[in-house]
DNA sequence: ATTACTACTAACCTTTTATATACTACTAAC
DNA sequence: GTTAGTAGTATATAAAAGGTTAGTAGTAAT
């Protein structure tokens, strides 16, 4: 006997739909890593070992794998300066990495106000 | 020889504070299914196996560690009817819970956005 | 009596994710 | 010539996360 009769705050099919949306998102931008780097990326750390020192506790083997996964979804661009000697590699942000900036900044907020908020006595 | 040449677009410091803000957020919303869930939740199934039926794949066993963890958050709020037989146990979600909807529509928003970019043919 | 639902938990196992160490090959400073 | 930096890759291992199965203890329907 199935009771129909809560309310529910939102249809099915619009929860569906925000759960599939969240998901494609979460999908490039889950992990314990990806944001971070993109931060590094935005502030200006361009370069393999810069990164790997801005974005404490990861390692070369994870960031290089990060860096491949973010290039494919065009949020990193790799640029090879084949001119220098030694050849200088640069992970630059692309046009399109600037549409998480809301997204960085809306969730480091929320970061900062739950710290304040959990360490504070009650 | 070290270059400080470089024009940064934050300093380490901006960039140092911003990793940390996203740090904690991901501490408490990171992983696979903590959004989900909380999507669930504000959308109305607030019964555990309504709940596991609504969050697509998720154990019985992880639902129960990942509703604790959000609870130990402030996120979602146990609540036993002691009265009824047998008893139901409802999740509910808590005022606190509100201040996550800007950052979930957004990050839905996002997804859906980088579907359609990365679906549709270059 | 058997099946199914409720709200879980325990034990065990597999998969995913991440780490550590070493190594390449070249440059440049001390 | 020894150390350090550049941008990684290879191999092996460890830790974290998640899944599977079974089980509790009760109700309620077939």
């Amino acid at each position: 006997m199935k009771e129909n009769t809560q309310k529910k705050m939102y249809t099915e099919m619009e929860c569906a739909k925000n759960l599939a949306a969240v998901e494609d998102a979460l999908y490039v931008l889950g992990g314990k890593w990806k944001l971070r780097i993109i931060i590094a990326l935005v502030s200006g750390y361009t370069r393999f070992n810069e990164i790997q020192r801005t974005v404490k506790g990861i390692s070369a083997r994870v960031l290089s794998n990060e860096l491949k996964s973010l290039e494919m979804n065009e949020l990193v661009k790799r640029v090879v300066h084949a001119d220098c000697v030694p050849v200088i590699v640069e992970y630059v942000p692309t046009d399109y990495t600037e549409t998480l900036k809301e997204l960085v900044s809306i969730l480091g907020k929320w970061g900062i106000n739950h710290k304040k908020r959990i360490t504070s006595t009650n």
